[in-house]
DNA sequence: CCTTGAACTGAACGCCCGTTCAGTTACTCT
DNA sequence: AGAGTAACTGAACGGGCGTTCAGTTCAAGG
């Protein structure tokens, strides 16, 4: 048997990405034959090369494009505000931003160590630029004196490990909203870095 | 060939275990061959199954003596004092207990997925645990008008994650002590939660 | 209607996996 | 000196791995 019927390689490969991200997001990288995502996605693992060069790069892609996504995300958010208003409307995208799309997310927390170096280099450095998106709001509410930062790379690391936990315990059928959690998340971001 | 010379189960014991520690912290769990535990402990692979009865088993204990250790190391601090001193306490001696076995949290951290489900139960009872201790400290401080939290659940796994995060970017030979980034983490957790 | 080519199969490549086990060595105990 | 045994080797087991590729199917274009 070949191709059962029409034209399928714009619907097979984002079955393929689907696929992939929710099986290494689950399972691990390594622990995910390309056998498995091929069975996921109702096809033969041969097939599953027209769609990557290899499983190593499907990985790379797969952060890639989270990366970027987030970036871009972000650019598309409101920019106006003091720096105290400004890191509500961080704290609340980053939070909301996290909570869409959790395979993603643990995806490119977890899986760094498995990239090449030259994948790991350019997926550090997109996680780098956003990081500095935060320190620059918190550099400006320091020199407006709005917050009080003892160390500013420190406390640009410590928001971002607690805004990007929430995913560790969130559950959709909690007894808490996305929006009232990423409320709560941006009020413990404003003191622990106020007075 | 067989043993070389005297008695080796008390020295090969722990280092298959510190082989193993240190490989599936860097590689992950599923990417590390026993054989590749062997060859680092100096051993045929066969020869670990004097120590361990299976790969995933190996992985359960070390997870095990690390959250043992912890809950057992938090016991052993002092207990004294309101609860803005029993968080300063406890969130210095959680950075410090971290700072110093990067790879066993690590592997806690991200090795969860891995376990079967009996073991995972276990870990993440002994986790739930230890979190509990800080809902605690949070709990009376929020009765006894210290601290003024909206949401105590969220607001432990908040500054849990937050504390937890020094280890994705902390190096020995940073411009921060151990103590110094504990004192600073310290100081934005009573913030995060006061007022 | 016939050719083209995109989409896919199915089998094969060499390699590594976790685990078992009979056999070998070197130490200890009597 | 001899027996016993803890520690370990080395080979083997069945099976799954990532990847390649010749061949097959089928929709579409001329």
């Amino acid at each position: 048997m070949a191709r059962k019927q029409g034209s399928h390689s714009g619907i097979t490969g984002p079955k393929v990405r689907d696929a992939a991200l929710r099986l290494f997001a689950r399972h691990g990288f390594a622990a995910v034959s390309m056998r498995q995502i091929a069975a996921e996605v109702g096809v033969q693992a041969g097939a599953l090369y027209l769609y990557t060069p290899d499983k190593q790069t499907l990985l790379f892609d797969l952060m890639q494009s989270h990366m970027s996504a987030l970036l871009a995300a972000w650019q598309a958010e409101p920019t106006g505000g003091d720096a105290t208003a400004r890191l509500d409307i961080f704290a609340r995208f980053h939070i909301r931003f996290h909570l869409d799309r959790p395979d993603a997310v643990f995806l490119s927390g977890m899986e760094l160590r498995n990239l090449e170096p030259d994948n790991f280099a350019q997926i550090e450095r997109l996680r780098h630029t956003y990081e500095d998106h935060l320190h620059a709001i918190l550099a400006e509410g320091q020199a407006t004196g709005s917050f009080a930062i003892a160390d500013l790379r420190l406390a640009t690391m410590a928001l971002i490990a607690m805004l990007t936990g929430v995913n560790t315990w969130y559950r959709t059928d909690g007894r808490l909203s996305r929006d009232q959690v990423a409320a709560l998340y941006a009020d413990m971001a404003r003191r622990a870095v106020t007075r």
